[in-house]
DNA sequence: CCTCTATGTTGACAGTGGTAACATTGCTGA
DNA sequence: TCAGCAATGTTACCACTGTCAACATAGAGG
């Protein structure tokens, strides 16, 4: 039984668990310190023992999210580490669905919050390390012969641009399929198809 | 002479163009209707005469964005009115051209605000009015039997998508070329490339 | 046991979006 | 012409926010 401690034991990591929580059922505007020091029983200025400031916190929640989208996005490439071409795909189609599902979360990764990423070295270092699977995939395609040569961290990002746009545009209800609902997955592939066959002929 | 007159005459236009201007001078996160109000001469509560809330001010706010942006890319397209390669691709060099000139105005149209902009019919429309450029330009592409059938709106779609990609992570810096500054024209190309050419082999 | 540091609390401050009650203006129609 | 009405501004207030300084408590190490 947990009684009423004076000290938390982990607060900072409380913190985050509550504060990704009302993200995901409240979306960012709302989210407050308050209300997040609020629900973990703590006083409105504990917080600031464990972050500079608000921007922080919302830094350190999109570093806990790169992770996440790293990890998803590695599992589900792994699942076809047979075909260079389907995991390229894979890729693209894990991208979008965690964004799909994931969406305050991924807005917060992607600047909703004007966070400069630069001023959070953990956060940028997580970024990076998603964005690495991509790199990875493609690299094993041009390994494997199906991908033509060219600059691999331009091609990776161009791939990612494309499939990070079609992640922005479908939160943003900018795109609704006639039957209402989202196929990510038809989407995604539409669009990695075009790229695969501009990358198999080369970019002259 | 402009004396003191009790009513503005037309406040609410004074109000978006305050808000624009400080909108691009100290981004949006400090953007604020009392800020706002007050560069207009004007007591805090006089904005709630021409916008229900602070939301309705930056949707109206997004809209003049997107007339921009289209305004913008209508005229960088008509400069290649001869070559519908090459108008494919000055659409998106002058997309993402926008978003790095426009940087916190193009956040608000994209999202950073939160607005759902099905929720502003008006912003709505010009959204899909400034997609309308592209969508118009590949159809001549397909008229002149430059690029391979398919779904129309489904090809500009993908297109969209990939500069769209392409703008927003330049403007995270999350794209940091060697040289420190971001080349967009030669960043779209590449990608355009590959795109015109997975069009090119139709899509399949 | 005593002190130092990490952590949490209280109370304040300025600033925000929003609303209600009141003031002023200028158009409209008798 | 002018009374009245709708549009537009103002003032005063509310609840809330992020942040800070001053204080309180707890736990670890000498």
């Amino acid at each position: 039984m947990l009684e009423e401690r004076y000290h938390h034991g982990d607060l900072r990591q409380a913190l985050l668990a509550i504060a990704k929580q009302q993200l995901t059922s409240q979306g960012f505007e709302t989210l407050s310190l308050r209300a997040i020091s609020r629900e973990a029983g703590v006083s409105h200025a504990a917080a600031y023992r464990h972050f500079p400031n608000k921007e922080a916190l919302v830094a350190a929640l999109a570093c806990a999210g790169f992770e996440q989208l790293k990890a998803f996005v590695e599992a589900e490439v792994m699942q076809h580490s047979a075909d260079p071409r389907e995991q390229f795909f894979q890729c693209g189609i894990a991208y979008v669905q965690f964004a799909l599902h994931n969406a305050p979360l991924f807005r917060v990764m992607f600047g909703v919050s004007g966070v400069d990423r630069l001023h959070y070295p953990a956060t940028h270092a997580a970024a990076q390390a998603s964005f690495g699977v991509l790199v990875g995939t493609i690299q094993r395609g041009q390994a494997a012969g199906l991908i033509g040569a060219g600059e691999l961290r331009q091609l990776a990002f161009t791939a990612w641009a494309a499939v990070h746009g079609l992640a922005t545009l479908a939160l943003q209800d900018q795109i609704t399929s006639q039957q209402g609902a989202i196929d990510s997955e038809r989407l995604v592939r539409n669009s990695a198809k075009l790229l695969w066959n501009g990358l198999k002929y080369g970019q002259t």
